[in-house]
DNA sequence: GTAAAGGTATACAGATCTGTTTAGTATGTC
DNA sequence: GACATACTAAACAGATCTGTATACCTTTAC
C-alpha cells in the first residue's frame, strides 16, 4: 500500500482530534486543515459531520480492540494469565502521552440519546470487549465465563474513569489486584 | 424561603439541559427560555457561559453526594452495611427516568484539559465521593480504610459506566456483589 | 490531445451561538 | 412622587459552524 487514501487521511486526524477535544468542540475546518485536504473532499467521502464521526468510532474501535487484543496475548501465554494482563495493557494505555480517556464513554457524554448512531456504537464496542473478556474466561476454563467477563469489564471501565477523571495513577494495578480476586474465585 | 430566586432558576434549568444534552450541545437561548428569564438576567448573575457550567456542577455535585449519602444511611444502620448501601443507592439512581450517566465524567470528556476549571470540579467531586467511603470504612473499622474505599470507588465507577453505556440493568447488583467480597476482605 | 475523475482553494449561504445593548416595565423604599 | 433595583423583550454585533458552489488544477486512461 503506497500513501493512505485521502478519507483514512481525514479519519485519523478526526479521530485524534475529537478523541482529544471532543465532538461538538472540534469543527470541520479544523479537521481539514490538519488533515490537509479541501472541505469538498471531506464532503464527498462523508455525507455529514455526523457520519465522519461514526467513522472515527469505527475505526477506533478496530484499533482499540486490535491494541488490547495484541498486548494481551504478547504479555502473557495461557488464558487465564491473559485475563490478568489485559489490565497491563490498561497501564500502558494510561500512560500514553494522549490517553484522554474512554472515546466511547466520551461519545456518549455528548450522543447520551440511546438510539443515536454514536451512543449505539459505543455499546457495541464495549459489547466487543465484553466478549473478547468472555471468549478468555471461556477458554481458560472459567466456571462461568460470562459472570466472570462482566466482573472484569466493571473493573476495566472503573479504572479507565478513576484514571481519567481522578488521573489516578494506580487505577489500572488497583483494578488488576482485584481482578485476580475473581479470576480466582473460579478455579477453586 | 418563598420562590426561588432566579438565578435558582437558572442553575437548576441549566443543570437539568447541560445533563441530559451535554454543554457544548446547550446554548444559552435555550437555557433561558425554558428557566424563563431573560438573557440579561442570565448575564447578570453569570459572567459567561462557563461559570454557569461551573456553578451547575458545584450544584450537582452538592445534590448527588447529599442523596447519596441519605439514601446510604436511611437504607443501613452500620457503617459496614453502608458501605454496600452505597450500591443500592446505586440501583436507584440507575432507574431514573432521567438517568444520562455522571455529569461529572460527562463534564470530563467535553472538558479534557486537566487544568480547565470544569474538568478540575469534576476531580474534586470524585475526591469528595471517595473520602466518603474513606470515612465509612474507617469508622467501620476496616483494616485499610483507604484501600477499601479506593476499591469500592473503582466498582462505582464501573457500575455507572456499565449502566449508561452499555445499558446494563444489573451493574448496580454486580458491582454490590463484587463490593462485598473486598469489603469481607477488611474484617476477617 | 482530450475527457473523466478527483483534487485544491476559496468564497459563500444560512444557521447558530455567545455576549451586548437598548428600551421599557414592575416593585419596593425613602 | 422620585428613584433605585431587578427584571423582560428584542434587536443586534460579531464570531463561528455546517454544508454548498464555483473555478481551477493535476493525473491518468484511452
Amino acid at each position: 500500500m503506497p500513501a493512505p487514501s485521502k478519507r483514512e487521511q481525514i479519519v485519523d486526524h478526526a479521530l485524534r482530534l475529537f478523541y482529544r477535544n471532543g465532538f461538538h468542540a472540534t469543527d470541520v475546518d479544523r479537521i481539514i486543515a490538519e488533515a490537509g485536504v479541501s472541505k469538498k473532499t471531506l464532503y464527498s467521502h462523508f455525507r455529514t459531520k455526523d457520519e465522519l464521526i461514526l467513522a472515527t468510532l469505527r475505526k477506533r474501535d478496530e484499533l482499540f480492540r486490535n491494541r488490547m487484543m495484541r498486548e494481551t496475548e504478547t504479555a502473557a501465554a495461557g488464558p487465564r494469565e491473559r485475563l490478568l494482563a489485559v489490565f497491563d495493557f490498561l497501564a500502558n494505555w494510561f500512560h500514553d502521552k494522549d490517553f484522554s480517556g474512554c472515546m466511547f464513554i466520551n461519545a456518549c457524554a455528548e450522543f447520551a440519546e440511546e438510539s443515536c448512531p454514536s451512543h449505539m456504537a459505543s455499546a457495541e464496542h464495549k459489547r466487543l470487549v465484553l466478549e473478547y473478556l468472555e471468549n478468555l474466561a471461556t477458554l481458560a476454563g472459567a466456571r462461568a465465563p460470562a459472570e466472570l467477563a462482566s466482573e472484569l469489564n466493571t473493573l476495566m471501565e472503573g479504572a479507565i474513569v478513576c484514571a481519567y477523571v481522578m488521573g489516578d495513577k494506580q487505577a489500572a494495578e488497583r483494578a488488576r489486584g482485584m481482578a485476580r480476586v475473581f479470576v480466582d474465585r473460579q478455579f477453586d
